[in-house]
This record gives structure tokens, sequence and C-alpha cells, in this order.
DNA sequence: TTGAAAGCGCTAACAT
DNA sequence: ATGTTAGCGCTTTCAA
């Protein structure tokens, strides 16, 4: 094994201070040509390369990011999860990522380790438990010692910092009217987020869609489950209701249990039952009948967080906080009649 | 704003020195009780956290790890990670994480960026393009550098490290038996990654299976391909070929393209044509017919590997390199005929 | 019981 | 043109 190589041992090698190879490496005007050149040489020969932590230390900025994605396994933050890490790379700035799997303790433990001079600035969805709880004072502290949040998605009005948030409430709008305009009658809505924000202004916007049809609103076709595993025995419940022939799922996995059980009753879809999902993963493009969704554009969530955070870090102003909503689009597929 | 606190704020605070601070903090012996009583008070109530980045470079050891992938829109691959964040958390290490995009330049890059101290150690699955052009310097210059790295799915012959890898062979020979044994006779092999090892050896596992059960080994319908967007075209010649009924794709988005084109067809499947796939993501449990897969644990791959890099960091003593191989399992499902 | 000094690897202002 | 010094935040001898 080969020690690391520093400036220490460069100037032990041609008899120089440190400081004399620091500048000749960085090309500084008050070294000679030749001398620049024999350290040059001899550095890119035994591989040298400024060792980061010194100048993190130095320069108090790692070019590193945080990021929090609450689930990897869920396909829109896999997404952006790619979106922040293409625009980082080309930002130069490298991630430092965690999954917080929902929990309110991963993520407070994660924020304080990292807040501590390793990262520069975090991108956050926020965890499930955190939402239920309220409490965001790691967010709060983070940003008050001076390291700066970008919140995406999953979001709360009692942080004030940049934000990137879907139009879940118009995304959810415009997926029933779409429904209605379709042909569906009664239009029920399967929600395993009610936890989360944008469950909430999901189930909002499909309620506006209603409205603004002079659909009545019946409580008792939107299921609200906090777990996937209640999902069969109240939707058998629910579709005993054998009028409903509308169905609004709030995220991809209970849109695909769904799916299961319509098919296992016998429904022929769309003719009977149209559905929608949220999120536009590959699921929903290969299940049978493909699934009519409502992408949520991850990728473009993700380049806009990082871009924003990036765009704090190097300013040399105090820039005001901004909260960008991405649109949401419609991708109809064999999961709902065509629109005449 | 409240500016981070340090060491040295706190030393100014009582009049005291850095050191009797820093020790005080760290519970040494040699500091009275109520010195280090008050000066602890002050610390939490200041939210005192030592800067990493200072203890990085006095320690030498960072407690990151550098995480290379190739693509985390693969399930796999996705699976890896969520095992690798799960050990690297409960083990104490923070994970700085990059997406190849199956780049040899990005992957150089990162290693090149990676190693001047940022992060104690790698965990790599090689790009597709470094295992073509197949020049591993960069992980060889880390190793010798002081870096280890452990090597993961994608690996190769030529680096001398710890290793978890698939026993691809031995899945695709399985899944090729189980395709006869429930009644196949001519079975095809879809590959878009026969310029991975893995690819290669799958098709060599095959192969193997044939050879057993005294079936021609007939290369025409063994389908390489350098991208996707090739396979329809080839797969139309390939099955105009009406008489084969079984089918093993080496991995899942190719297997997604040739159900489509085998149901296009009006195959009955499990019937008229049986198919297997590498990769248990949640795509073949959805699809109709659901999917067959050769489940390659990806979650325990992560863990795994993890666990490897970990204790070679923090042994005391040089450890021998080792290759830890992984089994697959056969997760029937209906896309092939029940085991008599 | 406390403090001074050295050093991790690097840069930059200020001599020489 | 080159070197000295100081300092980023911290720990750890060693001295007082």
């Amino acid at each position: 094994m080969i020690p690391k190589i520093t400036l220490k041992k460069i100037a032990a090698e041609f008899n120089v201070s440190i400081a004399t190879v620091s500048k000749a490496l960085n090309d500084s005007h008050d070294i000679s040509a030749k001398t620049k050149e024999k350290i040059k040489k001899f550095a890119v020969q035994h591989h040298y390369k400024p060792n980061k932590v010194a100048l993190s230390l130095l320069n108090k900025k790692t070019k590193t990011l945080g990021v929090i994605i609450p689930n990897i396994m869920n396909s829109f933050f896999t997404e952006v999860f790619v979106g922040i890490e293409e625009k980082a790379s080309e930002l130069g700035y490298s991630l430092i990522s965690c999954i917080s799997n929902e929990s309110y303790d991963k993520e407070v433990n994660t924020v304080d380790l990292l807040k501590s001079g390793t990262i520069d600035g975090f991108i956050i969805s926020i965890a499930e438990e955190t939402q239920i709880n309220k409490n965001f004072t790691h967010l709060f502290d983070a940003i008050n010692e001076g390291v700066p949040i970008v919140l995406f998605d999953r979001v709360t009005d009692e942080i004030e910092c940049d934000k990137v948030i879907v139009n879940d409430f118009e995304g959810a709008r415009h997926a029933t009217d779409h429904l209605i305009k379709t042909g569906c009658k009664k239009i029920a809505v399967v929600s395993i987020i009610d936890n989360l924000s944008v469950g909430k202004l999901r189930v909002e916007g499909y309620k506006k869609a209603l409205t603004d049809h002079d659909i009545p609103i019946d409580e008792k076709i939107i299921v609200r489950l906090s777990k996937k595993e209640d999902l069969e025995t109240v939707m058998k419940i629910v579709l005993a209701n054998k009028t409903i022939d509308g169905l609004l799922c709030l995220e991809e996995s209970s849109a695909m249990l769904s799916l299961d059980l319509i098919k296992k009753m016998n429904y022929s879809i769309p003719d009977e039952m149209s559905m929608i999902c949220f999120t536009n993963g590959k699921l929903p493009q290969h299940v049978t009948p493909t699934i009519t969704t409502i992408s949520q554009h991850g990728k473009f969530i993700g380049e806009t967080a990082t871009k924003m955070l990036v765009e704090r870090l190097e300013s040399k102003i105090e820039l005001d906080f901004s909260t960008k909503i991405i649109k949401t689009s419609l991708i109809q597929r064999a999961s709902t009649m065509p629109l005449i």
C-alpha cells in the first residue's frame, strides 16, 4: 500500500516550503516556471490529490448535500433521487443520502449527525411519522444553525424554507374530472397516505371536481387507511356498493392491490370500472390493463430542488425563500375510457 | 442565524483553555467535577456538536462509505441500496452515493473524487462501460492507496478485493432445469446484458441445464442485444420459430417487453409459452400473468457487502480477501407450469 | 486540575 | 520567487 501523498511530502522532496508547493500546484503567479513544472510533474506522477477533508475544514464548505428520502422502494422517490443525483453531480456536489424509512427518529438523527459540518445543505422529504407528530424542531434548528433546507413533496407550512411541491390538489381534481368526463358516475378514493400533506390535498382536489360537477360527496367511499393490510377487507365492503364505477388511487401500491381485487371480482376495466392512480412508475405501464396515471415528474422535482439549494449556497446575497409548484400530467392508458 | 458553537467559544465563555473544554466534554478524569458540569451544561444548552470534518481530519477516518451503483431505476440495485443503507446506518456509517449510469467516466471520476479523504471505503457494482473496456486501474489505484473496495454483483477477476456475488450460473441452470421439467422442449434466452459478467454466467448456466438433459444448444435462439430497442424486431424473428415454448429472460426490462410481445402474438402463457426472468422486483409480481422469477436477494447482498467492508475497516489485522456467493431462489408464479 | 503545544492537510496574508 | 505564520476545530501528549 502506497501511503497517501501530501503537500508536506512533496515539499520535503524538493526542500521547499509547503506553501511553495501549494502555490505551484495552484498555478500561482509568484512561483518560477521551473519550480512549478518540476513540482507539478512530481505531483502528477505520484497521483497527488488535495485532501478534501482538509479543504472542507478550511473553507467551511464540503460541497456535499444531505438527502433524506422516506422510502426509496417507492418509484416516485427513486425518480426524484435520480434527478437530485444528476443535477448535484453536474454542479460539482456529492450526496450523502439516507433513507428515513418514514421514521421520525431516523430523520432527526440524520439531520443532527450531518448538520455538524458534514454537509452544506439538505434536501428532504418529510417522513410520515414526522408529519403525524408535527415535530419539526430538528429542521428548524438546522436552518437556524445556517444549514439551509429544501423540502420537496412532503412539506410543512411550519418551516420557512425553499420548497418544491407537486400540484397535488390540481392533479387529483384533473384526474377526477377526467373520470367524470369519461362517464363515471360514482367515484371512490383509496388513500393509505391520509397522514401526509399530499394525501389530504389530493382528497381535496377530488372533492373539488365532484362539486364542480354537482356530484354529492360521499365520505363512505373515501377509503382512508393507515396500512395496506386492511385494504382488501375495506375495499370489498366499499365495492359491495355496485354503483361505483370509478376509482382514484392516491399512490401506486394501493392501486396495485385494488387492481388485483377488481379483477378478481370480475369487473371489466374500463367499461364497468375505471381507474386512475398517482405516481407514474413502471408498474402502471406494465400491468394489465395499463393504468392511467398522474405523473408527478419526479426527476424534474429532484433537479429543481437541487438547483434551488445550490443557488442558495452559492449566492452572495440572502435570497428570499420560494416554493416551486410542479404541474402534474395525466397520462391516459387503458384503465379509463377515451375522452370523446 | 446562530453561528455554530465551537470549543473555542466555550473556552472563551469560561476563561479556560480549549483543551480543558475538550476534556470536560469527553468526560476525562483529570477535570474537576464542577468544571465538567458547568461546561457540559453550557454545551448542551448551546447544542454543541463536535465538528465531524475536524474529527475526520484528525482521525483520518470519515465514518463514511462511498457507494457506486450503475442504475438505481433497476429494482435489484434499489434493493441492494436499501440493504447497504440499513446496515451502514446500524454500524454508524454514512453513505456518499453516486449513480454511475453505466458510464466509465462517471465511475472513474467518482472514485477519484472520493478516495482523497472523503470516504473510508467503497461499495461498487461495476458500470457496463467499465466491464466492456476492462479498464480497472481506478479501482486498483484506490485499493493501492489504502481505500478498500467491496465489489458486488458485477465484479472482475482482475481486481483482488472482497466480493459479494450472486450464483448466477446456478440460478440460470436451475431456472432452465425448471422450465425443462415443467415440459418445455425448446427454450430461448433473451439477454441485453451480455456485456456483463453476470450475463455471460447466466447463459452458461442455461447451457449447462440443456446439456444435462441432452438437449442440443441452438445459438440462434440465444438472443444477445446491446440495447432494448432492437428487442422487438429480433424477438419476432426468433419467435417465428413456432417450436419455442420457453423463455429465459436475463433481466427484468427485457422480460417485460417480451411479455407484451408474447401476449400480442396470442401465445397462451404458460401452456404454449413458459417464462422465467431474473430479478424479483414488483413488476413480475403484478403483471398478468405473474412471472416466475429468480430472486437474487438484493437487500441481503447489500447488507453483506457493507458488513464485509466495515469489518475490514475496523479490523486491527490485515484480513484476507473473500468472495461471498449468495444463493438465488426460484419463485414460482403463473408464467410456468406447476412441477408435477 | 488545568494549560500549552503540536499536528491532521491545506490556503492565504504577510514577510523576506 | 520563496518562506513564515496563522488558522480552520479538534484531540492528545506533556508540562506546569
